[in-house]
DNA sequence: ATCTTCCTGTCGATGTCCTCCACGGGTGCA
DNA sequence: TGCACCCGTGGAGGACATCGACAGGAAGAT
């Protein structure tokens, strides 16, 4: 990837409602021609799409945990992200390697919620679970740098 | 916070591009009542911002890791943060409950790139780690449900 | 009950920006 | 040299953001 598309990327990443008109100008290039390269990557896939970013406390879910699973029974066949899909809590999965096969990060209101999820984590994917209360965040999603 | 800003941030969520027309189209409101609601979501700090969802493999940082970090000498103060907030490979800190104090998310390269941020960690924090390396990632960054 | 105030909506006007099209200058190659 | 391709510029139009003026409803004070 070119130099100058990395940078459009980066600024995206700080401001992913930016005009075309003022990439250009932090690029040095026209408008169109900003405008041509962000419908390239996105085409390419390198950009995947625009998202708003959304303090979770203050919509209702301020207690974010990492959730570690492993299987019960290790010979059935691992399909527990799409057991998992359907849980609106759990909002990204990772497939790792060490003892555990899955991590979790998930957001709920209460302690509460968080029992109730992880049965259902439990028995929907068959896996026993390690869970890390996340405390504060110090940051969270910081842009790549130019 | 109300149902309808509830739905608005859940439909910016899945497209941060939407344009204030197409949210009011899907919200039942005016072009000019939607983007009042945005402004002052944006104002109290619910919508902390807008970025572009990029595909990390395709930036040339294919390799995912979360670091847990444990301070070697707990009496001294923990500012790890600040002190790690520099490197630019740490994507999010997570302060936790638990063994460890922190758990860091990173993405780099390539293995020798990991090997090197490890050095520059634990002698920028006075730290011990433990890295869970992330094979693949199922999903990640889902949107809230409505 | 009436008035005031605040909140939140609609409507309309204006300026900006997105979007598309035609065109031009490099570069690689037969 | 001539051709094809890539990637840039510039301009025109239409869509969209943005702002101001105004209306209606809820809550509280007199």
């Amino acid at each position: 990837m070119e130099d100058i598309d990395r940078k459009i990327v980066a600024l995206l990443m700080r401001d992913g409602r930016m005009s075309y008109t003022d990439l250009g100008k932090s690029t040095g290039l026209s408008t169109s021609a900003v405008h041509q390269r962000v419908r390239r990557l996105e085409e390419r896939g390198v950009i995947r799409g625009y998202a708003v970013v959304v303090d979770h406390e203050a919509v209702g879910l301020p207690l974010t945990a990492f959730i570690s699973i492993k299987p019960i029974d290790p010979s059935q066949p691992d399909d527990s992200p799409d057991r998992l899909s359907g849980i609106p809590e759990i909002e990204a999965c990772y497939s790792v390697a060490g003892d555990e096969s899955y991590i979790l990060k998930v957001r709920v209101g209460r302690p509460a919620d968080l029992e109730d999820l992880l049965a259902r984590i439990r028995s929907s994917a068959n896996v026993t679970t390690r869970t890390t209360i996340v405390l504060s965040t110090p940051y969270e999603n910081r842009p790549m740098t130019a």
